[in-house]
RNA sequence: GGCGCGUUGGCGGAGCGGUUACGCAGAGGUCUGCAAAACCUUGUAGGCGGGUUCGACUCCCGCACGUGCCUCCA
C-alpha cells in the first residue's frame, strides 16, 4: 500500500505522515465556538476532518482524537479587545452564556450525528478545563513568558523567538500597518491575554477566581476567564501529552490562533506542539465569502428545508480537495445529490442479483480486488477526495452498465462498505432492500405487464411510487431503485 | 500596509511536461404500451505576455484580474 502523506503547513511542503508511535496517532481538532447555530462553512472543515480521521483508521491506525468546544472566552476580536461571543449570544438571546453554550454545543453534537461525523475520544469544554489553563498560566509565569497589565496576564510574544515562523509573519511591518488600534499597555502588537480579568464594576455569567499567585500585583482578588487560545494547549496536552501527531483546523487559524497555541505551549514544554499541521481552506457562498451580517452562512436545518440531505452535503463538500476554497451554491449541490442518486442506483442492485459464487479469479471479480483497494490508495495522496469520487464514480459506473450476471454480489458489498467506512457516506443503511410485500408488488406487476394489463401495471406502479420506489423496465425484466 | 491563495470547458472540480479526469447541466440518438429512467454519442477548456523544452494547462519570470486572513467566520 502506497504510504500517507499530508501538506503540513508547518513545513510546507507535503510529506509522508510518520506519526511519534507505531499504530496510534494524536489528533487534535478545532472545535467550534458555540454561540450560535454552524454554518456550512463551519460543517464543511469537520467532514473533512472526519473523513481524516476515518482515513487513519483505514491505514490501521488507532486514532486518539480530541475536539475541544469554545464555550468561553473567545471575544469577537482576535486582538483581545471587545466582548466575548458567548456572553454577546447570551445578551441576544436573554439567557445566560452557560444556557447559549449548553443549547448550541448540544445543537453541535446533534449536528454531528446527522452528518455522520465520527465522535472524538475526548470532546472537552473550555470550561472543565479551568485549573488546567491556570497551571498553564503559571507554568509560562515561572518561565518568565508573561506580564500583568490593567486587564488580564498576557503572553510576551517577543520572548518566544520563533513566534513569527509557523505562519511566516512580518511582525514589525504588520505593527506599522495595523488597522486596529491596539491595547497600549501591551508590549507587543502580537501579545495575547492568557487570562483576562473582569471589568470593573462588571459582573460575567462566566468567571472564575484568580489564583493569588498568578498576580504580580496582588492587591484586591479578581475574577476572570481564559483567553480563547489557551484551552486549546491547555487541553490538547493534558490529554495528549506534550506533542500532538496532528493539529488539524481553519486556514484563518495559521496567523493568530495557531501561532498562539504553539507560542504558550512550546514555551511551556520547551517541545515541538504539533509534528503535522492540517488547514483546511474556507467555503465561500455564491463566490462570496460567509459572513453572519450577509445572511449566507446556511444551516443544516436550511438545507434539509431545501430537501438536501446530510450526506448530500457530504458529496458536495468532498467534491474539493480540503486546501482548496470551495464555492458554495445550490446548483452545486444539487449536482451533488444527483452523484450521490447515483451511487445509491447502483447500491440498491445488490439487492437485485443473484447470489453468485465468488469467483477465484481476481479478474472475474466486478469490482475488482484491486479497485476496492485503490480508494483508499487515492486518499492516501493528502486526502485527494475528488480522485477518489472520480475513482467510485467509475467503477460504480460500470457496475450499472453491466450485465446482472457479471457482477459479483459480494465484491459490490463490499466496495460499498469500504465507500461508506473510508467517506461516511452512509450507503448501507440509505439503501436497504424493500420489503417482501414490496417484491411481491414488483412481481405481480411483472405478471400483469407480461399479461399486457397495462392498468393493474401502472397501478401497482403508482403504489410502489407512493413507498418512495421508482421501478424501471427494460424487454426482460424490472428493476428498482429508491426515490430521491 | 503585512501575510497568503487563486485564475481549467455552462457550473463545480482533479491529475498530469506529450495519452479520456470525474460529476452535474446541455445537444443528438436508441429503447419503450405510457411515463419515468436508463443507455449510446457529443463538447476538444486551461487569464494575458514572455521564457525553458523536441513538446506546457502542467516548470520559471512578469503583468492583469479575483479572492482570503489581519474586524464577524472553520
Amino acid at each position: 500500500m502506497s504510504s500517507l502523506q499530508f501538506y503540513n503547513t508547518r513545513t510546507r511542503t507535503t510529506e509522508k505522515f510518520i506519526p511519534q508511535h507505531e499504530g496510534a496517532v494524536k489528533l487534535y481538532t478545532c472545535g467550534p465556538t458555540v454561540y450560535d447555530h454552524l454554518t456550512v462553512g463551519n460543517w464543511t472543515a469537520y467532514i473533512y476532518w472526519d473523513v481524516l480521521v476515518r482515513l487513519l483508521e483505514a491505514n490501521n491506525y488507532t486514532v486518539h482524537r480530541v475536539m475541544n468546544i469554545t464555550d468561553v472566552g473567545h471575544l469577537v476580536s482576535d486582538a483581545d479587545d471587545g466582548e466575548d461571543k458567548l456572553e454577546k449570544g447570551a445578551r441576544r438571546e436573554g439567557k445566560t452564556a452557560w444556557d447559549v453554550a449548553k443549547f448550541y454545543g448540544d445543537d453541535f453534537l446533534r449536528g454531528m450525528e446527522r452528518l455522520n461525523l465520527k465522535k472524538p475520544e475526548y470532546i472537552t469544554k473550555a470550561t472543565d478545563y479551568i485549573p488546567q489553563q491556570l497551571e498553564l498560566v503559571h507554568t509560562l509565569q515561572q518561565r518568565g513568558y508573561t506580564y500583568q497589565i490593567d486587564d488580564g496576564i498576557y503572553f510576551d510574544t517577543s520572548k518566544f523567538s520563533t513566534y513569527a515562523d509557523f505562519a511566516h509573519l512580518d511582525v514589525d511591518a504588520q505593527k506599522a500597518g495595523a488597522r486596529v488600534e491596539f491595547n497600549q499597555e501591551k508590549r507587543n502588537a502580537s501579545d495575547f491575554a492568557l487570562w483576562k480579568f473582569t471589568p470593573p464594576g462588571e459582573t460575567r455569567d462566566m468567571e472564575w477566581h484568580t489564583p493569588e499567585n498568578l498576580l504580580t500585583e496582588p492587591k484586591e482578588s479578581r475574577k476572570g476567564f481564559p483567553g480563547w487560545h489557551l484551552e486549546c494547549s491547555a487541553m490538547a496536552m493534558d490529554l495528549l501529552g506534550h506533542t500532538l501527531d496532528i493539529h488539524t483546523g481553519g486556514i484563518d487559524h495559521i496567523p493568530v490562533h495557531h501561532t498562539n497555541e504553539i507560542a504558550q505551549s512550546e514555551a511551556a514544554t520547551g517541545e515541538r506542539f504539533s509534528n503535522y499541521w492540517l488547514h483546511n481552506n474556507h467555503l465561500k457562498v455564491d463566490g462570496t465569502k460567509i459572513s453572519k451580517s450577509l445572511g449566507n452562512g446556511y444551516t443544516l436545518d436550511d438545507l434539509e428545508a431545501k430537501g438536501y440531505s446530510p450526506e448530500a452535503l457530504r458529496m458536495f463538500v468532498l467534491q474539493s480537495s480540503y486546501q482548496t476554497e470551495g464555492n458554495f451554491t445550490f446548483e452545486n449541490l444539487e449536482a451533488a445529490k444527483r452523484r450521490l442518486h447515483n451511487w445509491r442506483r447502483a447500491a440498491v442492485l445488490r439487492h437485485q442479483i443473484h447470489e453468485t459464487l465468488r469467483p477465484a479469479a481476481d479478474t472475474m471479480r466486478t469490482p475488482s480486488y484491486a479497485a476496492i483497494g485503490a480508494l483508499v490508495e487515492t486518499l492516501n495522496d493528502n486526502m485527494n477526495t475528488p480522485e477518489a469520487l472520480a475513482h467510485i464514480d467509475k467503477v460504480l459506473g460500470n457496475i450499472l452498465v453491466a450485465s446482472p450476471a457479471t457482477i459479483d454480489r459480494l465484491a459490490l458489498i463490499e466496495f460499498i462498505e469500504k465507500i461508506d467506512s473510508v467517506l461516511g457516506f452512509n450507503l448501507m443503511a440509505t439503501t436497504a432492500d424493500i420489503s417482501d410485500s414490496q417484491k411481491q408488488t414488483i412481481l405481480e406487476r411483472r405478471r400483469a405487464r407480461d399479461d399486457k394489463d397495462w392498468k393493474r401495471s401502472d397501478e401497482l406502479r403508482d403504489a410502489l411510487l407512493a413507498d418512495g420506489i421508482q421501478v424501471r423496465d427494460n424487454a426482460e425484466a424490472s428493476s428498482w431503485e429508491y426515490v430521491e
